[in-house]
DNA sequence: TCGTCACAATGT
DNA sequence: CATTGTGACGAG
């Protein structure tokens, strides 16, 4: 049904189907009233209810005219867009997504959307006022509410949850409606404001140099506000509109003053749409050279985009990937289309868009997760409206409404960041950018200078094309990397709290040069966990079944799963013995220790706990770019694409807590990370030194690090993989089983198990707990489906499993057990 | 997912 | 018995 054929004389009966927002398998029809004929289309949304009450904006996925037969379909009740909000390309993609990784297109709708797009409904609840009524008769409950109501004039449902402090406040407000003491409203409320601003103008009859002057001799005794109205004069000569903040900033004054002169009529006030993201239009031209080596990577690329539609780009750390890519995002613009640009959401600061927005100034939108909803919707519109026609943004940008995408650059390919885990939808971004692409026509191009197991395997196979730039940009040199035995280095009595001789001694140096340091810790807070000396217990959380981990900063033990504290015992819980003893070591406790060790430096710390805040993370990262310290200590943050041009010393404190970890991925996800920290490491003439302690210095994985051997650790991890069935070879579906009562789970998982090997055989494994088997409160099973690439259909897969949750479903003894499915996990 | 309905548990 | 809590179910 095409937009054409919907005209105002239209007197068709139309219905549409909608997806709402909402974890439902199903979508639902409405009736259109023939009034908005007019105005349905696809992609826009529209207001209904659904169920008694609820009231929510839906999107139209589909329009037709055949009455629904089992049921009659209810009217929308309004149309919100003039225009769609999404096109039907990204519909498709959204329900590519649904299948692929097996969720509701309703989770898909909240992941994609802005929230401030999605509108929610407040339902406001006010007071009756109808003095015929006795309050006296109305149960305690019911009176505080109109005590309420009495001063706030209304309420929303939520507000009356809190100030009962209970979940279930409708039968109470339904039967205070019912006896008319109360009025109830739905009102949808567009959570979406443009920005506006003050701007002032002179009142007219100022505006002659006769009334100026008297203007201003009638304000002698109001100095300030007498500079305010010279103030605006002075701005007046060069700006045509001049808001209140200029003048604010420009007199001097305060709110009062100008407030003032409003008062008066001196000047009238305007209200007007800004855009959020002004001051960024300078349009720099790119003027950079090229090494011999980054114009050879360049031509290799485009030349493998005449072949296939995606190339994975491997490139050493500071090979000067950057630049490649914004020519390459220059020359789709001068051909008349997009780019998109992705990046790991940490790596997303401001270095980086700040170089971007030299390049391409008022064309480029940047998006992700630290920016607030309306921002968001902002980059929104302006991204539909094709007035950005570059876009960095993390994960979630995929979903942006992009017209004519020509590329899409996937940095840091191998971050496992990019999949999302926890709400659904649990989707890929890089593999959703390879849809996209395909969908646009679009070039791909996967960076990496440590490239996933799974994409190099690709490009090997000639799936992908492969662009390798193995030096570094100018001659620079890959940094030394030394091992440290740490067993060894106690022996000798090397080793003082967690550093060894030789690394508390290169600090030093490295200091003394006046050079910077960046040490690493996988492990934030102070203590990861508390033991009793005396019978063995370990502090754990009461929700989950991890050890609570100790932040000096707040003084408390805190769960990182679920976000639980609590005090610090005295003694222990278990004995009663004052006998706890500190395991383990955080980057809390590692600055602490480090400042024993050497008193005078100046030490920063970036983790999720030092950079809490909208800027937090920024302003770390430019204090320690402005010398502010010597040593930066972190967890894996440090890592992602921070381009410190003084750092010339790294310190991997411990490395073994990485490799010994239980998963396929293990390897390869220590071997990026200790090559990408690495890769810190002098940048410019220096070729820097990075220093590992372990105690188990003959890792094979180690060994790779140390000689730079992507290629090794790609060969060998291959053979492992095809081994033991692992994806690339396999693609692995994962099922968690959850529920509060840990038989209930078992069982039911056991159930499951054997419901889908009924279907699918030895492919099902499991169900074994995790290795964090309680979460929130939440007991886990989980069952590994590992699928062969050839000789059997995914979807054919899939669909085996969807019907084997429907049997499970249907068993009575599986009530209240959730199923999360997880495709490609990572 | 969320709200409602039916029913059970709690306390007077 | 009235109020509060809990679980199952269905929404167009």
């Amino acid at each position: 049904m095409s937009q054409a054929e919907l005209l105002p004389t239209d007197r068709n009966t139309y219905f549409v189907e909608v997806i709402l927002p909402l974890a439902i398998a199903k979508n639902y029809t409405y009736r259109i009233p023939l009034e908005l004929n007019a105005k349905i289309g696809i992609g826009k949304r529209v207001i209904v209810q659904f169920g008694k009450n609820k009231i929510y904006s839906a999107l139209i996925s589909s329009i037709g005219t055949e009455a629904p037969l089992q049921y009659e379909a209810k009217y929308i009740l309004d149309i919100v867009d003039d225009d769609p909000i999404i096109f039907p390309n990204q519909l498709e993609m959204w329900n590519w997504i649904s299948e692929y990784y097996m969720c509701f297109v309703g989770d898909v709708m909240q992941a994609a959307l802005p929230a401030a797009l999605k509108m929610a409904s407040e339902t406001k609840i006010m007071a009756a006022n109808d003095p015929t009524l006795d309050r006296s008769l109305v149960t305690d409950k019911g009176y505080m509410i109109l005590e309420a109501l009495d001063l706030a004039g209304e309420l929303t449902v939520n507000d009356v949850i809190k100030i009962l402090g209970q979940k279930t406040v409708f039968p109470l407000l339904r039967s205070l409606f019912d006896k008319g003491y109360i009025l109830i409203s739905e009102e949808i409320k567009e959570r979406y404001k443009p920005k506006t601003k003050a701007f002032l103008r002179l009142a007219s009859m100022f505006n002659d140099s006769d009334g100026k002057r008297d203007l201003l001799d009638s304000l002698n005794r109001a100095p300030k506000q007498q500079d305010a109205v010279l103030a605006y004069m002075q701005l007046q000569k060069n700006k045509s509109d001049i808001s209140r903040q200029d003048v604010m900033e420009a007199s001097g004054c305060g709110t009062a003053a100008i407030t003032a002169l409003i008062d008066k009529g001196v000047f009238d006030v305007k209200e007007k749409v800004v855009n959020r993201f002004e001051g960024t239009d300078v349009l720099l031209s790119p003027d950079f050279k090229f090494s011999p080596a980054q114009q050879t990577a360049y031509d290799q690329i485009k030349a493998e985009f005449e072949l296939k539609d995606v190339v994975l780009f491997h490139g050493v750390t500071a090979s000067g990937k950057t630049q490649l890519y914004i020519r390459l995002i220059e020359e789709a613009l001068a051909q008349g289309k997009s780019a998109l640009y992705l990046l790991p959401e940490i790596a997303l600061t401001a270095q980086i868009t700040e170089r971007l927005k030299l390049h391409f100034g008022d064309k480029l939108g940047v998006y992700h997760s630290r920016f607030n909803d309306n921002e968001r919707a902002e980059v929104w519109h302006r991204v539909r409206k094709g007035e950005f026609q570059v876009v960095i943004g993390a994960r979630s940008s995929v979903f942006l409404p992009f017209f004519d995408l020509g590329l899409i650059i996937v940095d840091e390919e191998h971050e496992n960041s990019y999949k999302q885990y926890d709400p659904a939808p649990r989707y890929h971004a890089r593999d959703t950018a390879i849809y996209l692409g395909h969908q646009h026509h679009a070039k791909v191009l996967l960076g990496s200078a440590t490239p996933s197991v799974e994409s190099y395997y690709n490009a090997k196979a000639g799936k992908y094309g492969l662009v390798e730039l193995l030096e570094r940009y100018g001659d620079a040199k890959l940094p030394e990397i030394k091992i440290i035995d740490i067993a060894e280095a106690a022996r000798k009595e090397e080793m003082f709290s967690y550093f060894s001789a030789e690394l508390l001694q290169a600090i030093a140096t490295t200091v003394k040069n006046k050079e910077q340091v960046i040490l690493f810790q996988n492990r934030r807070g102070h203590t990861p966990f508390l033991q009793c000396g005396t019978c063995g217990y370990v502090a754990k959380c009461v929700n989950c079944d991890v050890s609570m981990t100790y932040h000096k900063t707040s003084n408390l033990l805190h769960c990182h799963y679920c976000g639980f504290s609590e005090e610090m015992p005295q003694t222990c819980p278990g004995c009663g013995m004052p006998n706890l003893q500190s395991k383990g070591f955080g980057t809390e406790r590692v600055e602490e220790e480090l400042e024993i060790q050497l008193p005078d430096l100046r030490i920063g710390r970036l983790d999720l706990d030092s950079t809490k805040g909208k800027h937090g993370f920024d302003r770390v990262i430019a204090a320690f770019d402005n010398q502010e310290f010597d040593v930066l200590i972190g967890t894996q943050m440090v890592t992602k694409g921070l381009d410190f041009g003084n750092v010339t010393l790294i310190g991997i404190i411990n490395a073994d807590g990485m490799i010994n970890f239980p998963d396929f991925r293990a390897y390869e996800r220590a071997f990026s990370l200790f090559s990408q920290v690495a890769g810190r490491a002098g940048r410019r003439q220096n070729p820097g030194t990075v220093i590992v302690q372990t105690y188990t210095p003959n890792h094979r994985i180690l060994e790779q690090v140390k000689e730079h051997d992507y290629n090794g650790m790609f060969i060998t991890e291959v053979t492992e993989r095809k081994n033991y069935q692992y994806p690339p070879f396999y693609r692995l579906i994962k099922l968690d089983v959850k529920n509060t009562d840990q038989d209930l789970v078992n069982d039911a998982a056991n159930r499951l198990a054997s419901l889908l090997r009924q279907q699918l055989g030895a492919r099902v494994l499991g169900p074994e707990p995790p290795l964090i088997s309680r979460v929130r409160n939440n007991f886990i099973q989980t069952i590994t489906l590992k699928i062969e690439r050839k000789n059997i259909s995914i979807s054919k897969v899939k669909d085996l499993i969807r019907q084997s949750i429907l049997h499970f479903d249907l068993d009575k003894k599986n009530k209240g057990v959730k199923i999360q499915i997880d495709v490609d996990p990572y």
